[in-house]
RNA sequence: GUGGUCAUAGCUCAACAGGUAGAGCACCAGGUUGUGAUCCUGGCGGUUGGGGGUUCAAGUCCCCUUGGCCACCCCA
């Protein structure tokens, strides 16, 4: 019962975990960085404004947002998606286009927590602005499946499909109204309807099953430029042999995608958060935002399902942290303290005891650190300036007792031999 | 926001129909006066989430509250 905890819906990252958190960054950094992408920071404040000039009606910024007033009297809010703000320093830094960025961070919405879900929650993802190309589509959805895959994920399920241009997402949002208008809907998605008839097709209620399946379908509505723009990404994903379904039901959460849209599915999920992540095109996005008409594309990646899904999956086998060496310090002195720094400075991970422990409890936590060698410093080591060299594997062979001067080319010899 | 469910040691969990809280793991120490991982012995550790009520007596029953989990909703 302590007297304080992590707010609901926000959790503190152990090092245990934290180290699956970074490889996960660290892959897909390298995914983006190798295809053109350059980093975006942006700051975790943003003016309300931002997120809702945009005229989005979904719950993520009507309802959840952390809004609040600085002590400036400014209106300002917690950004609850990336997309939006990378759009805002678009609009604000001009830079010249293409602008391919990538990003990783934390996004907050107030949302009731569930098992992949966080008020706090961190994501990867990457934005380009200003190609008009279907082959960017391609290219944008191709980075997301190789960072799946090159995490070792193997059972991600992607789904993709168009919204049309803009005009045709309107006629199709109509006769979609119309439809609903006439079907038995439970209640929810009556409610659903009154604010955006397209998310009715996200039900999984039961009752609405049939009134979804008769529903017409949204490829119906395609201008021929629509129309072809979706065949050239379908094409594209075909020839890079990237499997993929088109789910025509498939609207995605946010009101601004037009044209592509898709998302990544885990298989092994067995959540109903089952989304990794998604994304789409959002040409006009820029421009509401006070820049210039701009066509734009990206997704982000929810990375604690991520995570969730590779556990599922078992793509992290071992890992454990390991240290090269541990220094056991039995005399309490300055030797030790010298012997520790030294390894590090040499580029070796190394670690020690404090307090004056007695030595088994050191040799303890030697063990538990996973070194491949102890250090001990005693009274004989200290006073004839050597360090024993005890290897800590089960059968590694004997101690050694080594000069001082020797002891970093020693270790370094070793552990080349272990390796 | 709505509904369900749960809350006991740092962790995982016990405690018959209300009788005054226990185990495993972890941690610490000793067995081994300079040596871990095994083994043995011992130790630390809880106002049973918080508040109120019923009762001679509440971890157990009732109410409120806070939080976790799961689902709806929404979405990553």
């Amino acid at each position: 019962m302590p007297a304080f905890q992590t707010s609901p819906g926000m959790r503190d990252i152990l090092p245990a975990d934290s180290a699956r958190w970074r490889r996960l960054n660290g892959v897909f950094a390298e995914v983006v960085e190798a295809a053109g992408y350059g980093q975006i920071i942006t700051p975790l404040l943003e003016d309300i404004g931002v997120f809702t000039r945009i005229g989005d009606a979904t719950d993520v910024v009507t309802k959840e947002m952390y809004a609040f007033e600085d002590l400036g009297g400014r209106q300002v809010a917690l950004r609850p998606e990336m997309t939006a703000a990378v759009c805002r320093s678009f609009a604000q830094h001009r830079p010249t286009v293409p602008w391919k960025v990538w990003y990783t961070g934390s996004n907050f919405r107030y949302e009731k927590p569930q098992r992949g879900r966080f008020r706090q929650f961190d994501q990867v993802g990457v934005e380009v602005l200003g190609v008009d190309d279907a082959n960017l589509d391609v290219e944008v959805i191709a980075l997301a499946s190789e960072f799946f895959q090159r995490l070792g994920l193997r059972r991600v399920k992607l789904i993709v499909n168009s919204l049309g241009e803009p005009e045709d997402r309107a006629r199709y949002v109509e006769a979609l109204a119309e439809h609903f208008e006439q079907c038995d809907l439970s209640e929810q998605s009556r409610a659903t309807l009154t604010k955006n008839p397209l998310r009715v097709l996200d039900s999984k209620r039961e009752q609405d099953a049939g009134a979804i399946a008769t529903a017409p379908k949204i490829s119906e509505f395609y201008s021929a430029e629509a129309a072809e723009h979706f065949a050239t990404v379908c094409a594209g994903l075909d020839r890079l042999a990237i499997d993929f379904e088109v789910e025509p039901t498939l609207v995605r959460g946010l009101d601004y995608y037009r044209r592509t849209i898709f998302e990544f599915q885990g298989a092994t999920l067995d959540s109903a958060q089952n989304a990794l992540g998604g994304g789409g095109r959002y040409d006009g996005l820029v421009e509401a935002l006070g820049g210039p008409a701009t066509p734009g594309i990206g997704f982000a990646l929810g990375v604690d399902r991520t995570l969730l899904a590779c556990e599922d999956e078992g793509v992290f086998a071992s890992d454990d942290r390991r240290l090269d060496a541990f220094v056991v310090d039995v005399v309490g002195g300055g030797a030790a303290v010298e012997v520790t720094a030294e390894l590090r400075a040499a580029g070796l991970a190394g670690d020690r005891g404090y307090d004056n422990r007695s030595m088994k409890a050191q040799m303890k936590l030697a063990n538990r650190s996973g070194a491949a060698f102890a250090l001990i410093v005693g009274e004989d080591e200290d006073a004839n300036n050597t360090v024993v060299v005890k290897p800590m594997a089960r059968d590694a062979g004997e101690q050694q007792t080594i000069p001082r001067t020797d002891l970093i080319s020693h270790l370094q010899h070793e552990l080349r031999n272990l390796r």
